[in-house]
DNA sequence: CTACAGATGCAACAGAGTTTCACCTTGCAG
DNA sequence: CTGCAAGGTGAAACTCTGTTGCATCTGTAG
């Protein structure tokens, strides 16, 4: 770890000291920020908070690093539905596959996990002769709280309204993760 | 149907009459395009597809319709691991759910259908409590043939390679289409 | 046939992501 | 410890996908 930095080397940092990346300070300000992430961020929301570590990161340097993190198989992306933009959204790999649950009218999150997805990988590789690289789904619909809205109807949503709200998420009432 | 064109009156088409959406020439096109086509065309594609058929169309009015569609559940949007860019794809909303395996490096897509797929969704809907809109599974990796070559390995796959190839998608030796 | 709600085309716009290139930094060799 | 080459960075300009405002046109109910 340098000395003139009071990060702790994060797991995304030895993974790629591991296989021969060179370091930046930008970089680590960057890993550092998806690591510590509280929710899925996007590329605006990553460089503002690495920004506020390491003010000398540009957004540039947000994109190549996403890049070089998906080259490398260390963070997957998201769509989230595209429910607030065309952004991407990203997190780190995790251990065991989980799918993306996001409500078409408040924008709330919830991972899931099920062992119909480790299945249904082994399905594809067996059946399609592929080997599977990333597998990914996400999932649209109603959450609770707004299935009890009368607007909450298919042909009405209000799909990419919000665009330009607070960075942080409208909260529906209930918990934001599952399993 | 209207005596000056030949068009039969698609299946999309009647299921827009069923709801009082108006039809007009422009729309007549872009529908009959995405129902005849057999692959995945994005909306760049449909333009050129539907301007063959009736020249006025526009590609605001391709967009305007691929979200009335969507709005409806008529359709589905796709990713396909943005293999070849940003854009989106679009299928009609098939009777079973399937999933869509992307061949990383020659662009290859798959339908894939299976039993996990439904039985998922079931869990989201009680367990997350979720009224579920719309469900998309995309997985992308190495199909057979592009498995043999040596340069197909994860850090140095050629992602977002071909952006500007031809309209047609590079075979592989397999057929396009599996379930 | 008429009126008008709603659809269209055009142009301008907006957002996400990429490329180019001159300059700077890291990490290694010596 | 120092020099140096490979590779990373920032800034600006650019590309591509998709959206919006507005004047005009058209499908459909009456």
């Amino acid at each position: 770890m340098s000395p003139h930095t009071t990060m702790t080397e994060s797991r995304l940092e030895s993974e790629l000291a591991q296989r021969g990346v060179r370091m930046t300070r930008q970089r680590r300000a960057i890993l550092a920020t998806i690591e510590s992430a509280e929710r899925h961020l996007d590329a605006a929301q990553i460089l503002r908070r690495a920004s506020r570590v390491e003010a000398s990161v540009n957004r540039v340097t947000v994109y190549r690093t996403i890049g070089l993190l998906k080259r490398h198989g260390l963070i997957d992306e998201l769509d989230l539905m595209h429910v607030t933009g065309d952004a991407h959204f990203y997190e780190r790999r995790p251990e065991h596959d989980h799918i993306h649950v996001t409500c078409l009218r408040c924008g709330q999150v919830i991972e899931f996990e099920s062992e119909h997805l480790a299945q249904l990988r082994a399905e594809v590789e067996q059946q399609c002769g592929f080997r599977v690289d990333v597998a990914r789904t996400e999932i649209g619909g109603y959450c609770g709280g707004c299935q009890a809205m009368p607007e909450a109807t298919a042909a009405t949503r209000a799909t990419r309204a919000n665009k330009k709200g607070a960075e942080d998420a409208r909260a529906c009432g209930d918990a934001a993760h599952i399993a």
